[in-house]
DNA sequence: TGCTTGTTCAACGAAATGGTTGACAACGCT
DNA sequence: AGCGTTGTCAACCATTTCGTTGAACAAGCA
């Protein structure tokens, strides 16, 4: 899993670690915080939060013994382009295909009345 | 990996995923089609296939023994708008961050120089 | 009926993931 | 210097993931 999007996709496909970013988007927060809601120890919630870290969602600064962990709003913007991107290639694709059958209903309609007025 | 949207990231985890959902925003494929390009056996393709499915990313119907793949282009809300909510937070925390700078750096200069204006 | 094409299922192996426990490094406090 | 707090590293285990090969199923065609 070497790229980037790779990585922030898979990042984001655990549930404690969804549950993180969402907390981190109120307020940063230290290992010891973010860990106390789950019943997992707090050496897997250092190895969730490297993980983040390595997607560039989170970034860890340095107050003496403490690592407020901080997150990265612009890493969205990748997800967010990718996603958009090829939904709108799909919707748009549905959309002729919605047009096209319109086209053969309208054909169908043309051959079993006679015509009324144009719809182009 | 029990719930909706961990499969969805899950799925779209893998480049070879992604690569697929970008072909069939531009048109259904079958299975052989969707496999051609990649350097893995059809039944690798086929089990990825499964993964998309089962995230809802896909759909598979039927025509003799062809089974043409259908992006569900819906399925990409649920992303969006997950994806979304919490970068705006972020954003806004960002901004409302920004404003403290701010205003401790007016602070600063109510204290260095004599008052000009209230910028409140 | 038997052959070919398209697809999936089953079993297996290598590597990654998510968790654990135990040790230890870094720092602030007294 | 010694102690408690905060966090990471290392080793290990169970499970999942991604790939393989080989067999089987499904549907059209000779």
């Amino acid at each position: 899993m070497e790229d980037r999007l790779s990585r922030v996709f898979a990042a984001l496909a655990d549930p404690i670690r969804r549950d993180m970013v969402a907390r981190l988007a109120v307020a940063d927060a230290t290992v010891n915080e973010l860990a106390e809601p789950y019943a997992v120890t707090v050496q897997a919630v250092s190895k969730h939060l490297k993980v983040l870290e390595d997607a560039g969602l989170v970034s860890r600064s340095r107050q003496a013994q403490r690592r407020p962990v901080h997150l990265e709003a612009e890493v969205f913007d990748l997800m967010t382009k990718w996603i958009e991107r090829y939904r709108r290639e799909a919707e748009q694709r549905y959309q002729r295909l919605d047009a096209v059958l319109a086209e053969m209903a309208d054909l169908a309609d043309e051959e079993t009345r006679t015509r009324k007025e144009d719809a182009s």
